[in-house]
RNA sequence: GUGGGCGUAGCUCAGACAGGUAGAGCACCAGGUUGUGGCCCUGGUGGCCGCGGGUUCAAGUCCCGUCGCUCACCCCA
């Protein structure tokens, strides 16, 4: 064991049969957002650091220290992906794409990365499902994101979970709350250590706190729902107003917080059972002024992500698991294992998955072999089949067995 | 970055307190059936006991160090 190289801290490896599992929540979501009208884009897992540190926010904890940055061989300063939205709105911006008509509707999903202590359901190499709507403002596409999100979320059959909402209202509406809830923290008593010093970097994220004692002291703290203009509050209870109307089941949560500074107006999390600390399985948004951040035009937005690697560990495991037609080829000696190697071929070629075992193998170990791979049925080729011209073909199941023509074979099996 | 738990076979773990020939179950291979899987029985393959140093006649076991994994804080998907 000693010497061998291993994958390096926070990455992993997903071997099958989780792989499987994977594949059935990609395809559920791929078959959700064409519903919805969105489609693919493929982005470059490497970026140039200035986009994160543009659309983050330079006193985030992700961009001041848990980026994986590093200069490259001329010397530009680079950074994998922590996020995908910047990276999405940067190839909108670059190619145009904010030019055709009507809202664009974006997904993309694959790997990020974030310099983090790993524990339960955080890795550093983590992979999210990348949902993004961009070009309008309206309320209805905030509703709409939500619900492709639990369409997805449903899809994919998530058990126990709940959907927080709350608006972070506009930037004038969020200066306005920050001065509040300032003022409120600065005649406490009691903050915790870390409360202490976020009330003066960045007071939101105290709202956020885990401590008993912090939260005792934020029951009365102001909530950002006060703070709201009259354009943002008509927003926000609009969403809520079609999300009931949808059936979805929400909970207004007054301190939820987001921990990219993007964010404006809605905001909305999904947290599920089972996950121990780390129980966002899904997160997202509105940015509407991230795109002129980075120096684009104005074009509102929202989006989320789906941390699909938790999003696994509390989906059933049998997720992903189809029925079985898969035919193995139990050959006997070098001129029955030549045959089946050519049935083999011909019952592919007809769509059939089949295998076989190229050892010399009795029959008995093929047949094990057989069962433990899963096949529906097992044709025994041996010397008596190659003269009377006639397979013998097994019903793994229930054991029964008939003779089958060789040359009908094919068809037999595709018709099974 | 901080704290707790844990590193022994491919996997799950005994063995450590009281130092003395490395074990079990599962998995894998083979046999019990000269051509028939699952259940059962028998046998077999497989381990620098994470790594390095120390104590000792002798270390998986005791001591020191180190690396790794894991859970939690923090943060977030």
């Amino acid at each position: 064991m000693a010497g061998k190289i291993k994958a390096i801290r926070g990455m992993r490896d997903i071997l099958p049969p989780e792989t499987g599992r994977w594949q059935a929540v990609e395809n559920a979501a791929r078959e959700a957002f064409a519903l919805y009208g969105y489609r693919e884009l493929r982005l470059p897992l490497i970026e140039r650091t200035e986009l994160f540190a543009r659309s983050i926010g330079a006193d985030t904890d992700i961009v001041s220290k848990e980026m994986y940055t590093f200069p490259d061989r001329h010397g530009d300063s680079l950074t994998l992906r922590p996020e995908a939205t910047a990276s999405v709105l940067r190839a909108v911006l670059e190619n145009r794409l904010d030019q055709g008509a009507g809202v664009k509707k974006l997904y993309t999903l694959g790997p990020m990365f974030r310099y983090e202590r790993p524990q339960k359901g955080r890795y550093r190499q983590f992979h999210q499902i990348n949902c993004e709507a961009l070009g309008s403002d309206a309320p209805e596409l905030d509703a709409e994101v939500i619900l492709l999100l639990m369409e997805i979320l449903k899809r994919v059959q998530l058990g126990t979970s709940r959907l927080l909402v709350n608006s972070l209202g506009c930037p004038e509406c969020q200066k306005k709350f920050k001065e509040g809830l300032s003022l409120f923290l600065s005649q406490k008593q009691g903050l915790c250590e870390d409360c202490l010093r976020r009330r003066v970097t960045n007071p939101l994220r105290v709202l956020d706190c885990k401590s008993v004692h912090c939260k005792e002291i934020l029951k009365d703290a102001p909530v950002l729902k006060d703070y709201l203009c009259p354009d943002c509050a008509v927003h926000y209870a609009r969403v809520l107003s079609l999300l009931s109307r949808f059936g979805v089941t929400y909970e207004e949560q007054p301190r939820l917080v987001r921990g990219l500074d993007y964010y404006s107006r809605t905001a909305f999390e999904v947290v599920a059972v089972g996950l121990g600390a780390q129980d966002a399985v899904a997160g997202g948004g509105r940015y509407n002024g991230l795109a002129q951040e980075l120096g684009g035009p104005e074009l509102p937005a929202i989006g989320f992500a789906i941390g699909e690697d938790r999003l696994l560990e509390v989906l059933p495991p049998e997720l992903g698991q189809e029925k079985n037609r898969k035919i193995f080829l139990a050959a006997l000696g070098p001129a029955a294992r030549d045959q089946a190697f050519s049935l083999l071929q011909t019952l592919r070629r007809e769509g059939v998955p089949g295998e076989m075992d190229f050892g010399e193998r009795s029959l008995k170990a093929q047949m094990s072999l057989a069962d433990r791979l899963g096949a529906a049925y097992t044709v025994i080729l041996g010397d008596r089949e190659l003269e009377t011209g006639k397979a013998t073909l097994r019903r793994m199941a229930t054991g029964d067995q008939q003779e089958v023509s060789l040359s009908l074979l094919p068809m037999v099996l595709a018709g099974l």
